[in-house]
RNA sequence: GGCGGGGUAGCCAAGUGGUAAGGCGGGGCUCUGCAAAAGCCUUAUGCGUCGGUUCGAUUCCGACCCUCGCCUCCA
C-alpha cells in the first residue's frame, strides 16, 4: 500500500504519486523561519511536522529533495535590526544559526537546500517582471509593485483555492487599513515594495526603483528555481493557507511557465498549531516557550520531538510540561527495550522482519496517523517484553527485532538509544556494593547506593546481577 | 458576520455502523536482604447535550451547548 495524504487543495486524502514519471524524484518545500527572533515551540510543531513527511517519504523509497527557506528580510526584522543597531546579515545570521542547531536539537532531518531571500533577489526581480509583462502586476503611485487579483482572474485563474473567502463579506478592519498602500484593490498584495525612509540600508536596486521584496515572493522564487515551476509538495502551518499560500500560487502560476495542466504545487498540506498548557500561547500567560526554554528546564530535543509527534498533524495538540514528562517515560520505556535486544543480540546482525515493520509504518501511510503507529509500537514493546521476561528471544531473533526498530525510527526519528557506556570509577562503585552484599553487611552496601545515586547513577539489581543505569 | 477544526478515562491521544488502540498517571503483583530500577497485570457499560435513522450509533442525520483557528504580522 502507498502512501495517502490530505490536499488542502481537494481536501481529501488522496493517493501520493510523484509528478515524475519514473515515480522515484519528489521535490518537497517547507516554509521556513523568517529568523527575527528564536522559533518557538509552536513554530517547532511544524517544523518537526515536516520532518516527518519527508522521512515518510524516503520510508516509502522515494528521492526527495528538501528546500526550506530562510526569510531574512521583513518588515519585522528591518525594525529589530534598526533597533540593535547592527547590520541585517549580523542580525538574521544569529537566529539562521540558531534555528538549524534547534533543528538540529529536534532530531529533523536537515534540508537539502536553505535558500535565503536575500541571496535570490535577481530570481525575485526577473519573477515579478515576468508577471509585470504579463499584465497581472502594477506600479502603483506609492512606486511598490502589486499583484493584481482582478486581472488574474479575469484571466481564467482561480484565487481562493486552499480557502474558501468571499471577498465581498470580508471584514475590512484596523489590519487592512493598516497595510493600505496605494493598491487598485484591497485584496491585491505587495510583490515589491518600494523603499522608504525606515528602511534604512536594507534595499536593492530593480527596474520599479530601490526597494525589496514582498512577503509571498520570496517563496515562489526560490521554490521554483530549485525545484521546477511545478513540484510535488508544499507545506506549513494552517495560517499560511490564506493570504501566503494563495498568493504563492497566484504569483506563481501567474508566470505561466507550468507545463500544460500541471499546478505549481500538486499536494499542498498544514499543520494545525498547538496550544501551551490549555491556552493560546502568549508571552503574557506566561506559557510562550522557544526550545532553548525548554532545555533550560531540563529537557531534551528528543523528548520535546517525541511528545509533538503524539498527535496527528491536523489536530490541534495540547502541549504541556506534564506531557514533556510523560514524554520521557515513554521514551525510557522504549529505550529499555531496545537496550535488552541489543545486549541479547550482542553485535549479531540480521535483516528487518518485514512484517513487523509493515505493521508498525502502517497507520502512517494513511495521512501520517502518528498515534496508530505509537499504538503499534507499544503493542510490540510490551509483547517483546514478555518474551524477554521468559528469555525466549535468541540473538539472531534480537538482531532481526532490532533491525525493524531501525527502520521504523527512520520515520519516527526518536533515534536510538546511545549504548551506555560506565565510568570505571561508577563500575567499581557497583562492584564493592556487591561484595558487600556477598558479605551481608548491608550497612555498607546500601551507603555505596547512595553514593552512586549521589553521582547521578541509579543500581538495577536483575536476576542476571547488578548494573548501573544513569538517572535521567 | 463568513469559512474551517474540535469536544473520547485524572492528563495526553487514536479509532470504528456491531459494541472503545496506545502513552502518562494511579492501583495490584513479580523480582529483592530491604529498597530502587525494570517488567507484567489492571484502570471508560462509556465517546459534549437532546432528538432522529437503524436489529444495533461513540461512529450516520438534525438541533443545541461549549471550545479553538483563519478572514492581509502569523508555524
Amino acid at each position: 500500500m502507498g502512501l495517502k495524504l490530505l490536499n488542502t487543495l481537494t481536501r481529501s486524502v488522496q493517493d501520493f504519486v510523484p509528478l515524475d514519471p519514473s515515480g522515484k524524484n519528489v521535490g518537497l518545500y517547507c516554509c521556513g523561519p523568517t529568523v527575527y527572533d528564536y522559533a518557538h515551540i509552536g513554530n517547532w510543531r511544524t517544523f518537526v511536522f515536516g520532518d516527518l513527511v519527508r522521512r515518510s517519504l524516503e520510508f516509502h523509497g522515494y528521492n526527495v529533495r528538501h528546500v526550506m527557506n530562510i526569510t531574512d528580510v521583513d518588515d519585522k526584522i528591518i525594525r529589530r535590526v534598526k533597533e540593535t543597531g547592527g547590520t541585517l546579515s549580523d542580525f538574521t545570521g544569529k537566529f539562521e544559526k540558531a534555528f538549524l542547531e534547534d533543528l538540529a536539537a529536534l532530531q529533523c532531518r536537515t534540508p537539502h537546500h536553505t535558500p535565503r531571500a536575500t541571496e535570490h533577489i535577481p530570481a525575485i526581480v526577473d519573477l515579478i517582471s515576468r508577471l509585470v509583462q504579463r499584465g497581472f502586476a502594477y506600479q502603483a503611485p506609492d512606486g511598490s509593485v502589486y499583484f493584481s487579483i482582478q486581472k488574474y482572474r479575469g484571466a481564467g485563474c482561480c484565487y481562493g483555492q486552499l480557502v474558501h473567502l468571499n471577498f465581498e463579506e470580508m471584514r475590512t478592519g484596523e489590519r487592512v487599513a493598516n497595510d493600505e498602500y496605494a493598491k487598485e484593490s484591497l485584496a491585491d498584495f505587495a510583490l515589491w515594495k518600494a523603499r522608504v525612509p525606515e528602511d534604512g540600508a536594507v534595499f536593492w536596486p530593480s527596474p520599479w526603483g530601490e526597494g525589496r521584496p514582498g512577503w509571498h515572493i520570496e517563496c515562489s522564487a526560490m521554490s521554483m528555481q530549485l525545484l521546477g515551476p511545478s513540484f510535488d509538495l508544499h507545506l506549513g502551518g494552517e495560517d499560511l493557507m490564506f493570504p501566503h499560500h494563495e498568493d504563492e500560487i497566484a504569483q506563481s502560476e501567474g508566470t505561466g511557465l507550468q507545463p500544460e495542466g500541471q499546478r505549481f504545487v500538486k499536494y499542498w498540506m498544514h499543520g494545525a498549531h498547538l496550544l501551551v498548557e490549555g491556552r493560546k500561547m502568549s508571552k503574557s500567560l506566561g506559557n510562550f516557550f522557544t526550545l532553548r526554554d525548554l532545555i533550560a528546564k531540563g529537557f531534551s530535543g528528543r523528548e520535546i520531538r517525541y511528545l509533538l509527534l503524539t498527535a496527528h498533524y491536523r489536530e490541534t495538540f495540547n502541549f504541556t510540561l506534564e506531557g514533556l514528562q510523560g514524554a520521557r517515560s515513554s521514551l525510557q520505556r522504549i529505550d529499555e527495550c531496545i537496550g535488552k535486544l541489543r545486549e541479547i543480540a550482542a553485535g549479531e546482525t540480521a535483516g528487518a522482519d518485514d512484517a513487523l515493520v509493515r505493521q508498525l509504518s502502517k497507520p502512517l501511510e494513511d495521512d501520517l496517523n502518528i498515534s496508530g503507529t505509537w499504538g503499534a509500537v507499544f503493542e510490540w514493546i510490551r509483547e517483546t517484553n514478555r518474551k524477554l521476561a521468559e528469555n525466549s528471544i535468541l540473538p539472531a531473533q534480537a538482531a532481526s527485532l532490532l533491525a525493524s526498530w531501525e527502520k521504523i525510527d527512520g520515520v519516527l526519528g526518536v533515534g536510538l538509544p546511545s549504548a551506555a557506556v560506565v565510568p570505571a570509577e561508577i563500575l567499581a562503585l557497583v562492584e564493592a556494593r556487591q561484595a558487600a552484599r556477598k558479605a551481608k553487611d548491608f550497612k555498607q552496601s546500601d551507603g555505596l547506593r547512595d553514593e552512586l545515586k549521589a553521582k547521578g547513577w541509579v543500581i538495577e539489581d536483575t536476576p542476571k546481577g547488578a548494573r548501573a543505569k544513569r538517572i535521567a
